[in-house]
RNA sequence: GUGUUCGUAGCUCAGCUGGAUAGAGCAACGGCCUUCUAAGCCGUGGGUCGGGGGUUCGAAUCCCUUCGAGCACGCCA
């Protein structure tokens, strides 16, 4: 199904077409003043200057061209140039009528679909998930939906990190506490035990304590940079060790992630590129892609038009240690190989944008990837508390992800339970627990991902304005009177949604008829606060029809069964863009 | 220092691929519950879009400049 501006823009663009003008000129949008119409087009004042006419004039003949026209109506020339239009209650209830019928609400078929990669995790493994994942998680698990609701085929990657000297500071610690493991002689040949010699909670423990012990003793530090390098190397004990490190960590991030209502495809880390990496420098050494400076290796990156300072990209480390960089270059070399992707997006701080930009130049100057590979990097901006600064405990520490889940729950039960009397303690919970994760979300990705935004759990939390608790509301309010509806015993099978019969019901409609090109806006701009901005409005818009509009009292049965249908189509709307966005409505709250 | 992002109402943010009177929410003030959830709806006040210059019929939006803030700039990830 073509979407609406679509369809009128052609009406209009074949009207410019028949008065003698380029049809391109009829392109229609949104007006921007709705006290004066529904939609509008500038095209006349476009095409003045090369039809050598008063603009008012070209307006003035598309008006009288269109005048009749039964998807219009009102066409009228207005002021400098100006075609302001609105559209015909017959036409506008056939489009919500088919809208409401077809897959995704008649999105148009992507005639284009992708392959893409999207890289939003970066946790790192056996430490706890701290409030620096959490804009990752947020943005990347709402773009990854969003570009696959628009027919793209996506894989959303952990791309733990499980590489570094952590892994070889858990292991040293466990030999000083264990020294008579099998891991730890050397003279051991057999197969090591399928059940790992800890538990996740150990590690959670040793972890901060051996990075602590390591930064006091120089000789444990030695150590661990030494296992980490034999881990590194291959050696069979440490490599079964990280084998069961991984295995309880994905258990355990599952979970943590599962609360975030976040998943991924590919559960793949830094340790899965590493068998590309060797060759990968030869490579470059062979070609003299790199060169040696300063006892490292490095690529030049830096192009003739850069405005910027380009460092070159060190690929490997004087002491012939590898960098980040030259994991993400591997990392893309695997995923070339894996899923061969058009597209790979990396959710990441925009604090790393030097590093992505150099990357992305290694690859396509070392033709890694295809010429028209895209590789985007999508910089959040950070976290920050109310007094601006970036977001602390009390103590000035890191906060617990899930710490900060159990602050936004305890807050959401609070409100809940003195907002209203409640009957049932254990759904008051539940939804504590649904609309908190909501508030949190709608209130992280409502702002433009690239920007700093201000952490205000007050505000979030709030059912009023524009937040993620105001819009379930917003929903629960039409459950309940598809509810009433349902169980009066009526039913509107076989009925249609009739031609609006108040502004607020053409309102809705037209809020409605948005869905398509809001949609592929906010997919090829990776912009989820689009969506928000589109809900909030149509939840506005739903709230003040539901406000003038008595529809359990509404005696003509096919226009009730018409708002019904009407509202269900609402409901549908709003409950896939939240699952886009990454949360639910409850039933009841 | 170089580069980069940003600066819109008291606060938090939209709008930025140029269009008509710059929009929301919060906060403030005033209305609306015997009727589908008032966690709602309706209304009032509040702005030289950091400053200056330019391009254009038209600039918050594009260009230049200036002030202010954040961030990044070779062996951490």
């Amino acid at each position: 199904m073509k979407k609406l501006l679509d369809e009128i823009s052609a009406v209009v663009g074949q009207a410019f077409a028949d008065c003698g003008y380029d049809s391109s000129f009829g392109k229609v949008t949104v007006s921007n003043r709705p006290d004066l119409c529904e939609y509008q087009c500038n095209g006349a004042m476009a095409c003045a200057k090369e039809a050598h006419k008063a603009p008012f004039m070209i307006a003035d003949e598309i008006a009288e061209k269109l005048n009749g026209n039964e998807v219009f109506a009102k066409v009228e020339s207005v002021k400098p140039g100006f075609l302001n239009m609105d559209l015909s209650e017959k036409f506008l209830a056939e489009r919500i009528n088919l809208m409401a019928k077809e897959p995704k609400f008649g999105l148009e078929e992507n005639k284009n679909p992708k392959t893409i990669v999207i890289d939003y995790g970066g946790p790192n493994v056996a430490k706890p998930l701290h409030i620096g994942h959490l804009r990752p998680a947020i943005i990347g698990e709402s773009i990854k939906r969003i570009l696959k609701y628009t027919g793209n085929t996506v894989y959303g990657d952990i791309h733990i990190g499980d590489w570094g000297l952590p892994i070889g500071l858990l292991i040293t610690e466990l030999r000083r506490r264990k020294p008579d493991l099998c891991y730890f002689d050397d003279a051991y040949t057999g197969e090591y035990p399928s059940e790992p010699p800890f538990t996740l909670s150990d590690l959670e423990e040793m972890y901060p304590f051996a990075s602590a012990y390591s930064k006091e003793h120089e000789d444990y530090h030695q150590e661990a940079m030494e296992v980490t390098s034999k881990m590194q190397q291959g050696n069979r004990a440490y490599r079964a060790l990280l084998d069961h490190i991984l295995k309880l960590s994905f258990a355990d991030l599952k979970i943590n992630y599962g609360n975030l209502n976040v998943d991924f495809e590919l559960w793949l880390g830094e340790s899965n590129a590493q068998p590309y990496i060797p060759d990968m420098i030869k490579d470059l050494e062979d070609r003299h892609i790199a060169h040696e400076s300063d006892g490292a290796l490095v690529v030049d990156v830096a192009e003739e038009t850069d405005k910027r300072e380009m460092p070159p990209c060190l690929i490997r480390k004087s002491d012939g240690a590898a960098l980040y960089a030259t994991t993400d270059i591997g990392t893309i070399m695997m995923r070339v190989h894996d899923q061969n992707p058009d597209e790979i997006i990396y959710v990441v701080d925009k604090r790393q944008e030097l590093h992505f930009m150099q990357v992305f130049r290694v690859v396509k100057k070392a033709g890694y990837v295809k010429d028209d590979m895209k590789l985007v990097h999508i910089g959040f901006g950070t976290m920050n508390g109310k007094d601006g600064k970036p977001f602390k405990t009390r103590d000035g520490g890191v906060m617990r992800l899930s710490e900060l889940l159990k602050d936004i729950e305890t807050e959401m039960y609070n409100k809940i339970v003195n907002n209203h009397p409640v009957d049932d303690d254990e759904e008051a919970r539940k939804n504590a627990k649904i609309v908190g994760l909501a508030a949190l979300k709608y209130g992280d990705l409502s702002n433009q991902a690239t920007k700093d935004y201000v952490f205000d759990i007050d505000r979030f939390t709030s059912f009023e304005g524009n937040t993620g608790p105001y819009l379930l509301y917003s929903i629960v309010r039409i459950k309940s009177i598809l509810n009433k509806y349902a169980s009066s015993g009526k039913s509107a099978n076989g009925k249609v949604i009739l031609p609006p019969g108040s502004k607020a019901e053409k309102d809705l409609m037209l809020a409605l008829a948005g869905f398509g090109a809001m949609i592929e806006n906010a997919a090829a701009e990776y912009a989820p606060h689009k969506v928000c901005a589109y809900i909030y409005e149509l939840a506005n818009i739903f709230n003040h029809f539901y406000h003038e509009t008595n529809i359990m009292a509404e005696e003509d049965p096919d226009r009730q069964a018409s708002y019904i249908l009407l509202l269900k189509l609402t409901k549908e709307v709003l409950e896939t863009a939240i699952d886009l966005l990454g949360f639910e409505a409850p039933d009841r709250m």
